[in-house]
DNA sequence: TAGATTGTTAATCGATTAACAATC
DNA sequence: TAGATTGTTAATCGATTAACAATC
């Protein structure tokens, strides 16, 4: 949901206290009776004539996007993008912390990112088991990529935020997210060749 | 549109010369008559009891898509995020040539990456007008994110691939892609936490 | 009270799916 | 010819929007 954004920016700029679907709508470019129908679905109250607590609304859009629990993760290849995830500290305020990367290449191995450590990929599966990890972020090559998820699954993986550019076959209930940035270039160029 | 990686990997895997529209959606999880609609909108037929051209379909999408054009693009913002699109060679099959990168940190600039100079920002500006740059990758922290895009859309930029965690405003005419990564992370979180 | 805003039901719109004659 | 697959029209489904009485 794209809520959460709006809510933390906007409360950023002003302290404000109420805010209105219209206000929420408007800036989020939809409708005022989608985001009552959404707000409701959570359970959320409006008052007429006031609208909702802006700060209810941002706690409870929190939970139910679960950022309000911590998921301990591990980041798979310390490449260029691994390490840019690593280093990017902003996912910690979407109850993401990033314990640990892996990377199968000794030139990677053995230092720190940003306070992470990087580590060998031979001691993945009993750093998984041990630390109960269950997210993890695939930033490896596309070539490799099935047969790291493959190992990261066996060893207890339960979600995988995938980065590489590849479809991945995984069991039931492991969940995928595919981030393949290349879709967003898709619609950039089309509109540039209008 | 999926259809692009689907073809290209299934190409790659056995010479196929036809693909019927029962193939493409089983492989991407849609409905046969949806590809038929598709297909048949940008002007493909197909053969009863054959089906497609598979070749055809192929370089159709890549038309239409617009990876058969190459765009200029310069990435602004050279710490990891951007050294990865940068160092990530795979844009190229999509007709995106990334020509430099800009930086306002001279500890950065000077060198080059994977082949690609990272310039000052002083520069910009007479770099975007020189090589007639029109798309723009936003690869700064949130907090100078919007400056940047100023900028750039006053030096002739008309699209941006905004990989800056924040909302760009920007003009009519001009395109922005936001690519917030977070959304993928929300939906995993959410998975995790039932 | 008066009026802005909500919650919810009904209507519209679009997208997805089913059905089937036409085609190779 | 026989049969698989297409192209397209019709039906279904869901999501978005409009309308409006209830609420503060």
């Amino acid at each position: 949901m794209l809520y959460h954004r709006y809510l933390a920016e906007a409360r950023s700029r002003r302290a404000l206290t109420n805010v209105t679907s219209a206000q929420i709508a408007e800036a989020l470019d939809i409708d005022p009776t989608q985001v009552r129908k959404d707000l409701g679905s959570i359970g959320l109250r409006g008052r007429g004539r006031v609208g909702f607590d802006a700060a209810a609304v941002a706690d409870a859009v929190r939970h139910v996007l679960g950022f309000d629990r911590t998921n301990l993760a591990i980041v798979v290849g310390a490449g260029h993008l691994g390490g840019a995830l690593i280093a990017y500290g902003g996912f910690a305020r979407y109850g993401l912390r990033i314990v640990a990367a892996f990377d199968s290449d000794p030139a990677k191995t053995g230092k720190e990112l940003a306070g992470c450590p990087i580590r060998h990929t031979r001691g993945m599966r009993a750093f998984i088991t041990k630390y109960r990890i269950r997210l993890a972020i695939l930033a490896t090559p596309a070539e490799g990529a099935q047969k790291v998820a493959d190992r990261l699954v066996s060893a207890g993986i339960k979600a995988i935020w995938n980065f590489a550019p590849t479809r991945l076959a995984l069991p039931k209930g492991v969940a995928v997210r595919d981030e393949h940035i290349s879709l967003g270039l898709a619609q950039l160029a089309h509109y540039l060749t209008d």
